[in-house]
DNA sequence: CATGAATGAGGTTTCATTCAT
DNA sequence: GATGAATGAAACCTCATTCAT
């Protein structure tokens, strides 16, 4: 009554200050955020934020697990694991595209961010992790006989490198969605080829069908 | 006595100061570090470095000068112009990664912390539509017939894209100079044959420019 | 326990630390006026200070701003505007030089440091070309047939400026307020007479617009 | 040879030195004037400035006094002492209104900016001891039967307030030097009536012509 | 539960001033 | 005699963080 503050219940009230920190540090970088900032955009007070959260550092690592987490929910949500191989590639790509153009302030975004400070050595490496699972997993599955040659795990940063600067284009108008996903999946399909030989080889006949 | 204060010309000091500069921003980051840990570790007082450099973003500035043109320097002269396009393209990846494997506390991290700085964001951006333009006309270059249908630009984003994805990788000691090496080059080299007929390639017509 | 740290609503600690300010900004003038200082002598700390006014500046603004408008208050409700048209200018020109003379320590002294200071020559001469116009339009009104010779405009300029230095020798203590106020009053009132033919004042006309 | 530095007379660097600390502090105030600042507009080299003047009070104090030197011995000898008193002020108030016009940096500028520090309240005393014994003597010799209850100072403080205002108009060219000079003769002349009374006198009854 | 009020600590920057050549 | 090189000291300002209500 005294306040007009409402009484949200605990987890309502944790997603809208993740969501305001998430905006914010996406926007202006983690040394350039202040508290205060977030408190602002959250429209709570910032004892709040500290009883929650702790500390800016915590925040800051809680904001890159729940954007990692829906990150990895939502790409893995909408790709067709039971699709033949190359449509399971398209339907990945396109997820991972739909999903970086939609949420700029996003997994990728923070990941950038947290590159800045060792302190988040840690987190980045397992999100990192994670990622490299799903990419590692699609790429395994679309393989016949997985050769062990083939570092999954670095053709996975390579392949979502250049995921992340195609997406930054299509977002901003520059490139073509449809294009987009033919020139990624083309990259995936070929990087399946892995291996030092520059001849042509038929994709098809290393990968199952 | 101890060595202290010496009268040293210009160029020395300034020098002197940018390898200290160098040497901390990469350890702590641009917004971990401060003046008073560079002027210490460069072994002179904090009034020196801003009669110099102006100010904290400019001496991150002339880092950057400093240790890009190195780099650029390096790289440059261990490419073999004079060889086969395909081998022109390993010497260039493999002068790339190995600069980027044996200076793992310059180029690189700086490159890293100005990313993350909203200060440093433009500089940045600019830096890499240069390269991003560079291997566009290269790709184009490579292909005997030009499919119009072939976006070179948009290729050359996700070739950069994935090449600094690695470099960050290798810089962190997670991966393999060798491989990474030659996953790249295969990259590159496939992403000639986006278009269906692709052959040689004259690197040297397009990278002298 | 030795009484510091209570906990105070906005509307006091702001005038705690505009009394501090004052104080100190009076004694030591602007430049020679550390934030530091004014806290101290406030008892609170630096950031309250910059929480509740921003900057050095926009404090020392707010001194002017405060004692401005005490000393007007002041001065204007010791004037008799009933009075006849000399007897009210005698009871302004000693409201005047006594508010200055009992107050040494704040408006005056403020201004004059406003003054010599770059930052708020803009405002100082604003408020005195207001000044000027309303001792403009004083004269012109009360003289009766303006002679169109006469430059008003200018004698206020001049009268303006007289009454600055006199004030200014009032505060320091080096002139008597009744001496002071005989030769102001004197200046001003033959002023009028730069006309040939001056009679009456009608004042409160023009002070109240 | 060596330098190219030229070796000049200790008079000339002199007066090169204070030419260019009148400029600069007139124009950015005692404070926000920086040695280097000085150094620069004079074209010589700091230490020069610490070996001729000490520190930047002393040398802030030394324009003081040329600039005050300057003023009286200009306005001084630009009077003509043996004109008629009417006629003498006449040549006075041109003398001074001219030479305020023409030197924009000098005494009174400075003087205002002494004003700011608490240093100077010595030379600043002393100087305006100095222009009262002008104006004083001005007056004084214009009156026939001095009259011990005028005071000479304190009119001389306003009248050169006046002065000040109105000079400053004229230089803006907000005001015309005839006009300007007329009128501050009317409050000059009429100021010397002094005394309490607020009938008119005749002035010339007073003065001796 | 929620917050307005408060601060310790530290960062960038500037300046008057002095050596050592 | 003259100066480029160098610095101690201090100023303004911000921020993550915590009480006391």
């Amino acid at each position: 009554m005294a306040g007009g503050t409402k009484r949200l219940p605990r987890a309502v009230r944790e997603q809208q200050m993740l969501d305001a920190a998430v905006e914010i540090f996406s926007v202006n970088g983690y040394h350039e955020t202040s508290m205060d900032a977030i408190a602002a955009e959250a429209q709570i007070s910032k004892p709040m934020l500290y009883l929650y959260y702790g500390s800016k550092e915590e925040l800051f690592g809680a904001c890159l697990d729940r954007e990692l987490t829906r990150f990895v929910d939502e790409v893995n949500s909408n790709i067709d694991f039971t699709a033949a191989p190359k449509e399971l590639l398209r339907t990945a790509v396109l997820a991972f595209l739909n999903y970086i153009d939609a949420n700029r302030a996003s997994w990728m975004v923070l990941y950038t961010q947290a590159t800045s400070s060792q302190a988040f050595a840690h987190t980045v490496r397992e999100g990192r992790e994670r990622i490299i699972e799903i990419v590692g997993r699609l790429l395994r599955s679309g393989t016949k006989n997985p050769d062990p040659d083939i570092d999954f795990e670095l053709m996975a940063v390579a392949l979502v490198g250049a995921g992340e600067a195609i997406a930054s284009r299509v977002s901003t108008g520059d490139a073509d969605v449809q294009e987009a996903s033919e020139l990624m999946i083309n990259l995936f399909w070929r990087g399946l080829k892995g291996a030092p030989s520059s001849q042509d080889v038929d994709a098809t006949a290393v990968i199952s069908s």
